[in-house]
RNA sequence: GCCGAUGUGGUGAAAUGGCAGACACGACCGCCUCAAAAGCGGUUCCGAAAGGGUGUGGGUUCGACUCCCACCAUCGGCACCA
């Protein structure tokens, strides 16, 4: 027995307040050691931290860790993303400032993070709202707008009625906005952008990025690269010719183009419609301007549109077509007017079709009879020769795009010679829109001149304070508007009132960790030069298109600003290869999945038996499904969803009916098969988003207060694999507490000065084996089997220690592994027992132990002897054994016997024992 | 429609192309106890066994949960994108 037991809350307060006291997780630049920037995402100082933090940033912390004691200098801040409409939100509802609103919630949330345990250095914690912060983000844009990288324009924007703002296109998600969920429109409005587009190219290329597939996917679908040319049509209108440019992936079809498509919000539209037309033209343009509102999104729509009594001419063949105005044609993209190929699209033959418009094919699919326009049934996409194009006719379109495409080529290479088109690049991306209408945001450092010219504020003017006593009630204006003292800058001129998009703030916070307090730079070149870029970066996969876009973005930007040059400068001194070092923000990214709520439907039951009181004993109980539900009133028949279990008691339906089922009876589940026992039932189960509508939320300080961090953090590393997340169930926190109860005894075990070799030997066998698998485990985010490993161990220690046959020095051995191993994961139980131990302080500043092949490996191994490819038998060999020995051995056996009956096998393949698995027979037969 | 991810016991889940189900929960049996809890020991994919099992159907391979093709289901990104 030990002398106490196992009390989380009083070790885990005591080595928090040590370690801090000891600055234990302070990091500071040293070019001595190899350094590790672990980034995870910072929250939103919404209130308070849920499980959701925890299962983010805990398994974060283990890895920062594990790094550190792998011998790196590792930084891992810590900090708050505090501007935003929800705290402007919130103050509404509740008449408070939102800066008092957040800052509380800032000294609340800093409080959970810190029973955490994590090795935060809170010395470089960084809040977005504070001016000492937001001067930088400031400063930033200034540099954006003096370099042509941010500016000022007149574009159709998501405006939300609801949030009483324009939105940037990635918080817009179905036409409604991401926060609420309330429609969003488009209005033409003046706002300030950022010029996405410009890195495009750079941004699809993922080459340096260790970035999981579905990212990197996500972000590739988002900007929408598709290559093709610009064709300029002449569209004959009341004012004489104008050019009309369209955008096509697919030049080579050009002599197929026998109409022409606007949207109908096109320029040109007005000047193309005839007097005829004229009210047809203003009928669809009011209903389309109505429908966008309503859902435009449908694919399965039919085609609308109207005829413009307008016409244009083909540049290829001088051929006068119609002109259209149709909703298939989206403004925003390409330049709002297609070439119509009914032949070689199918969006366009539907509408030729619809509409009697004349479709020329002008690519000749191979093995197929001439296409012929008038009869055709749907469009040819696909490759084939061109024809009925004149000079191109026979050239293969061979189904690639852009220059691959020998027809597309040519055609490029021709209109480029014609000066009627050139190849050209279109983006889905659009600019980056910043400017918000809302108060709780860092002001934009800009004035406008009495012409209402933008001119930015002069640097020693930084930042540009955001003023508390304001109304911040939304008017669709931005309150700043009617706040004299802010924008009266001087005489007739007039400061800009609009804030920025918090995405600006976080999209290079990881940049102010490095000097938070630096007030001559948004960083200190050292440092940068130093810890940057970030390794590894953790957090979740929302914000593929968001977030993680903006800040890839932010950071070329201000590279080709210079503004990282004088860190390259300092890490080339270092001799560091600085060839691309800061081309990326975040080299390593992995994303955690979702703590949910829990969810199973129960199976449908219908049971049998005898009612005694309220009770049914059931003899058979038989899994349905719920359509064939019986409709008796039999009392003796329960039936409904299984809603809950406990033993043999079933609690049935909605109304929760108690079944008893007796001892001998049975269960049918007709999905599985064979004889069915009560616990294959399948039981309901919730699972959903965890939120405050659904009560289901899982409050963290309680499980600690309960369970201590150290469970906590286990146990969300225990319980599902880290990417994926899954449902919440607190009943399996049992396994992790009897481990660490289990830990505690076993160090606190007294154990004889001498032990048995071999059995010492087994011991440090599996310790080895252990370092071997929490290692690997951390190393690749497998935070599930890492603890499934220290568990391994556990059990081998403890069933070391009941044998009684392990010495003083194995046993110290044995834990001294054992404890450095548990310390990226359990970092306060681990300290205490280290020090129990009476080993130095501190166990966090110890390396992780160093795998030993020869001490993980075994005298006897088991050889699998397999029969083609199936395991058939297991012989126990001694280690070293070779090719010949082990190939007479499994012929030998008697499953070999027995499958051979008699025969020679046609082929043996022997596997060699590798990467610590057992050697292998394979005889085929 | 295009792109991507996922699919394994009663449950959470493991498995660099090499013993499917590690580790844990639950359940069952036993020990301990006057009793219960805790604890301890054992059993737990199906099958008496031979053998069969990783959503379905094919393929590659001496050998496939893993690779390839097709399909089904669920989830996510994009979407009349020219």
């Amino acid at each position: 027995m030990t002398e106490h037991s196992y009390q989380p809350a009083e070790i885990e307060a005591k080595w928090q307040a040590r370690w801090e006291a000891t600055q234990l997780y302070r990091s500071t630049v040293d070019w001595s050691k190899p350094k590790h920037y672990a980034l995870t995402m910072l929250p939103y100082p919404s209130g308070d931290l849920h499980i959701g933090h925890w299962f983010a940033m805990t398994p974060s912390d283990a890895r920062a860790r594990y790094m550190r004691m792998k011998g790196y200098n590792v930084l891992f801040p810590m900090g708050f993303d505090a501007f935003g409409l929800p705290a402007e939100q919130a103050a509404i509802s509740r008449n408070i400032h939102p800066w008092k609103w957040t800052y509380a919630n800032i000294e609340r949330m800093r409080a959970q993070l810190k029973s955490m345990g994590n090795m935060f250095d809170w010395q470089r914690e960084i809040v977005s709202s504070v001016p000492e912060y937001y001067k930088w983000t400031e400063w930033f844009f200034k540099r954006f707008f003096e370099n042509d990288l941010a500016y000022r324009g007149e574009a159709l924007v998501n405006w939300s009625d609801a949030l009483q703002t324009v939105l940037a296109n990635e918080q817009v998600i179905d036409g409604k906005d991401e926060r609420l969920g309330q429609p969003v429109v488009q209005k033409l409005m003046t706002q300030w952008f950022f010029r996405y587009t410009r890195y495009a190219d750079e941004m699809l290329n993922f080459d340096k990025l260790d970035w999981p597939e579905p990212i990197r996917n996500s972000q590739t679908n988002w900007i929408g690269r598709s290559e093709g040319a610009k064709v300029t049509f002449k569209a004959l209108t009341s004012h004489g010719e104008q050019p009309l440019v369209v955008f096509t992936t697919r030049p080579d079809t050009l002599w197929g183009a026998t109409f022409m498509v606007l949207a109908p919000e096109h320029p040109l539209v007005d000047a193309l419609t005839t007097p005829e037309q004229r009210d047809a033209v203003e009928a669809y343009k009011a209903a389309t301007a109505r429908a966008t509102e309503i859902e435009r999104l449908s694919t399965e729509r039919e085609k609308t549109g109207v005829f413009t009594g307008g016409y244009a001419i083909n540049p290829v063949n001088q051929k006068r077509i119609p002109v259209w105005i149709a909703d298939y044609v989206m403004i925003s993209y390409g330049t709002g007017a297609i070439m119509a190929v009914p032949a070689g699209d199918q969006r366009d033959f539907e509408f030729a079709r619809k509409f009697g418009l004349e479709v020329v094919p002008v690519v000749q699919p191979a093995d197929q009879p001439p296409l012929n326009g008038a009869t055709m049934a749907e469009a040819w996409e696909g490759a084939g020769v061109i024809v009925n194009s004149d000079w191109l006719d026979g050239t293969l379109s061979n189904g690639e795009k852009g220059r691959k495409n020998p027809a597309i080529a040519a055609v490029i290479d021709w209109l480029e010679a014609q000066g009627i088109g050139s190849e050209t690049i279109n983006y889905r991306l659009r600019d980056w829109l910043i400017s918000r209408q809302r108060y709780w945001g860092s002001p934009i450092p800009i004035v406008y001149d009495p012409q209402g010219q933008p001119h930015a504020v002069p640097d020693e003017e930084l930042p540009v304070e955001l003023p508390e006593d304001v109304d911040f009630v939304p008017t669709g204006r931005s309150p700043l508007t009617y706040h004299e003292p802010f924008f009266k800058y001087k005489d007739g001129w007039r400061r800009e009132t609009d804030t920025m998009d918090t995405f600006m703030c976080s999209s290079w916070y990881h940049l102010r960790y490095l000097s938070p307090h630096c007030d001559h730079a948004p960083f200190d070149p050292e440092e940068a030069a130093y810890w940057l870029p970030v390794d590894t970066y953790t957090g979740g996969a929302e914000h593929a298109t968001m977030h993680l876009l903006y800040a890839r973005w932010f950071n070329k930007a201000i590279r080709d600003l210079g503004v990282f040059d004088e860190a390259k400068k300092i890490a080339a001194a270092h001799g560091r290869s600085v060839d691309g070092l800061f081309d990326e923000p975040y080299l390593q990214l992995r994303n955690q999945g979702q703590v949910l709520g829990g969810k199973r439907i129960g199976d449908y039951v219908v049971c049998r038996g005898r009612r005694e009181g309220g009770k049914l004993y059931a003899d058979h109980v038989e899994v349905i499904a719920p359509i064939d539900a019986p409709t008796t009133d039999d009392p003796t028949v329960v039936h409904g969803e299984l809603m809950k279990r406990v033993e043999h008691t079933l609690f049935v339906g909605e109304a929760m009916q108690l079944v008893e089922l007796v001892a001998g009876g049975t269960v049918s589940i007709p999905d599985i098969e064979g004889e069915n026992n009560v616990n294959q039932l399948k039981q309901h189960l919730e699972v959903m988003r965890m939120s405050k509508s659904k009560g289901n939320v899982v409050n963290p300080d309680e499980l600690v207060r309960k369970y201590g961090a150290d469970t906590v953090r286990a146990y969300l590393m225990f319980a599902f694999d880290w990417q994926m997340g899954g449902p919440w169930d607190e009943a399996n926190v049992v396994g992790v507490t009897r481990w660490l109860d289990d830990t505690w005894a076993l160090v606190h075990a007294t154990v004889p000065p001498t032990g048995d070799p071999a059995a010492e030997r087994d011991l440090i066998r599996a310790a080895h084996q252990m370092i071997d698998r929490v290692g690997s485990s951390l190393e690749r985010f497998s935070f599930n089997t890492a603890v499934a490993g220290l568990m391994t161990f556990r059990n081998a220690l403890k069933a070391a220690l009941r044998e009684g046959q392990i010495g003083r020095a194995a046993f110290e051995e044995a834990v001294s592994v054992y404890l450095r191993c548990m310390a990226p994961i359990t970092p306060h139980i681990a300290e205490e027992l280290w020090e129990h131990m009476g080993w130095p302080y501190s166990v966090h500043t110890q390396p992780f132990p160093e795998y030993d092949p020869e001490k993980a490996k075994s005298d006897m191994v088991e050889l699998v002897v397999m029969v083609n490819g199936k395991p058939r038998e297991k012989l126990l060999v001694p280690v070293g054994i070779d090719e010949a020995q082990a190939e007479a051995l499994a012929l030998a056996s008697e499953a070999v016997q027995r499958h051979l009956n008699g025969s020679q096998p046609k082929r043996v393949v022997h596997i060699p024992a590798r990467g610590g698995q057992e050697p292998k027979v394979n005889l085929v037969l």
